[in-house]
DNA sequence: ACAAATAATGATACCGGTGTCATAAACCTA
DNA sequence: TAGGTTTATGACACCGGTATCATTATTTGT
């Protein structure tokens, strides 16, 4: 009888339909559809029916045209700057770890926020795929005009970012509390005896360099010392922009003893500035990041920083879109703490 | 008259589709379909008509409609393992250089090559989102069994690869010479007058691995060198691995004076351990790399080391997948050159 | 045991496009 | 100008799913 309808099929290799099964399972398409979608109101000896069935003939939803029908697509969209930076390439790893095996799948679009047509060039990326999700990344995660675009478009969506004191929007959020590591780095600076104590800044406008920068002061605070603004100057998160807020900094009269910089990036700018100075790390100069970047471990002496879990947060926020909607938490928070190696001494 | 309709339309502030443009442009929707997709068999009246009305409501087609009914995505895929290395992060800016602007957008499927289910999980990945084209990465675009999947499949394509001497297969390819620019860095150590000269091996099955090693092999014999066994170690295209290696070689009684390490990242793993045996780059070991990775400038000092253009390699491969069938390239060939910086010098 | 309530299922339209094939319009040719 | 070709267009089915709502099967109450 179908056994033998089911055979036959089998034999012609064809991918599967909802119609095949249905045919096969002796139901309509809509009851296949119901087991598919995991509906209460399907018969148990029904659905297991079907189900052998599905299993059988190896039958496997289409998303396109399941994302027809849904009116949404099963691709969970990344969307960052700064395509380069390091943390994007961890971050998308943990999304994609969220990812394996749910059945979405990760569609990466980097975008410049300094474009005319940034927020028009998302929007038409959102609408158009009618993405089930997105994740965005720092910076463009504290972007105003971005996050009014998210709430008009009422897409799902979890920004990761520094935690921020004030603002709640809608949407989800995975954020790290940058202040606790940095401060953990201004103590161990302090306690090692170091007095003057340069700090290179991120770049204007970043929370998180405002945190990171919180964060260290609290540190120095904690033992009476402060920012000392002669030995502070503007970076912009790259590693020339270290290497010359380094050289800046070294140059002055004042010449510190060590050097916080505001990521890894910046410190291992600074490291080419004290090669170049000929000063020996750590033994003249004491240098301190912020990220755990995979070249914190691999410049020499490898790099005291601080540890930013950019992957497990992304990876949380991949989660969270994968997750029901009532079960989801607004906002995930970690922490970060400092990862001490051979890049700072004692004075 | 219909310009009223037209302006009602747009106040609506709805996602148009291919109906409403029909109706506006009274046509039918198969005519608006011909217009989309730029089919010569309508009046050129006509035409502009439709596309008039699609400028003024601002209709896109709807990719997973237009995917159901072609049996294609418009997606493009970029497979690979190895999610961390440097190359692979060059090589997905390259791709969305390409796709940028393009309409189609780039999944990222990373996977594991040593998985049982390597093989079907990529045969899923691509049947399942029926894509558009797919772009396969170093070191599985060597995979017989993902080409013999890849041919079965009958998808668009790109394989990104050294040079191989033999194998053509069908399918697409963008090639690197990696021996001319490993010949380059051979002469260049010889030419400075290094006679004992470490190499770093590249892992084993690797096509790179091979293609790097007889060219700089090439590049010595041409002075009348060789690589000489004693100095030789092999790598697995690690930092770790890199580390191990020089450790081994400069712990041989006849200590080069030069390392040639088949990739950047094995490179900056012999400074780390010339940083451990205290000797000084390049006054008592020049070390030259392979990739010229963001990590070569980054390092103090700057990594001598061969130039890969993977992003731009990358950027071929999906311009491939873009362009009419007709008009593809079989293979497109990348040189590799030599960078001299500050790692190498005269003995 | 039978009517009413409830649960399970199916018929049909629909999501927003494209393919096929028939038909209408425009173009030749003599 | 009529008849034959060629070109442009449209009607309708279809891609592979889901939503709505009517219908049928089952359970419950009395």
């Amino acid at each position: 009888m179908s056994e033998d309808a089911i055979e036959e099929f089998i034999q012609r290799r064809k991918k599967a339909t909802i119609n095949d099964v249905a045919r096969l399972a002796r139901v309509s398409k809509k009851t296949v559809s119901r087991v598919i979608n995991k509906s209460p109101s399907v018969r148990a000896e029904t659905r297991d029916r079907v189900n052998a069935i599905i299993e059988r003939i190896g039958f496997r939803p289409d998303p396109q045209a399941r994302g027809l029908a849904f009116r949404r697509s099963f691709l969970i969209g990344l969307i960052y700057d700064n395509p380069n930076a390091q943390y994007v390439v961890n971050m998308q790893m943990g999304a994609l770890d969220a990812l394996r095996g749910s059945g979405s799948e990760l569609v990466v679009h980097p975008c410049d926020r300094h474009s005319e047509r940034f927020i028009e060039d998302i929007r038409d990326f959102i609408e158009l795929q009618r993405l089930a999700g997105v994740i965005i990344l720092p910076p463009i995660s504290e972007d105003k005009r971005l996050l009014a675009l998210l709430e008009e478009l009422d897409v799902d969506y979890v920004r990761v970012s520094a935690v921020q004191p004030t603002t709640t929007t809608g949407g989800y959020a995975v954020l790290s509390k940058e202040r606790i590591g940095c401060r953990a780095a201004g103590e161990h600076l302090a306690q090692l005896g170091h007095k003057q104590i340069g700090f290179i800044t991120g770049p204007e406008g970043y929370v998180s360099a405002i945190e990171r920068r919180a964060g260290f002061r609290e540190g120095l605070q904690a033992h009476g010392l402060d920012i000392n603004w002669e030995l502070e100057a503007q970076g912009a998160y790259t590693f020339e922009s270290g290497h010359a807020a380094a050289l800046k900094i070294l140059d002055r009269p004042n010449r510190p003893t060590a050097i916080f910089a505001s990521n890894d990036e910046m410190a291992i700018g600074a490291y080419k500035a004290a090669f170049e100075l000929g000063l020996r790390i750590p033994a003249d100069l004491s240098i301190c990041g912020y990220d755990d970047s995979p070249m914190a471990l691999r410049v020499s002496p490898p790099l005291t920083t601080v540890n930013l879990p950019s992957r497990d947060m992304a990876k949380a926020a991949a989660m969270t879109l994968l997750t029901d909607e009532d079960d989801r938490r607004d906002e995930i928070i970690f922490e970060s703490g400092l990862v001490v190696r051979e890049s700072t001494a004692r004075l």
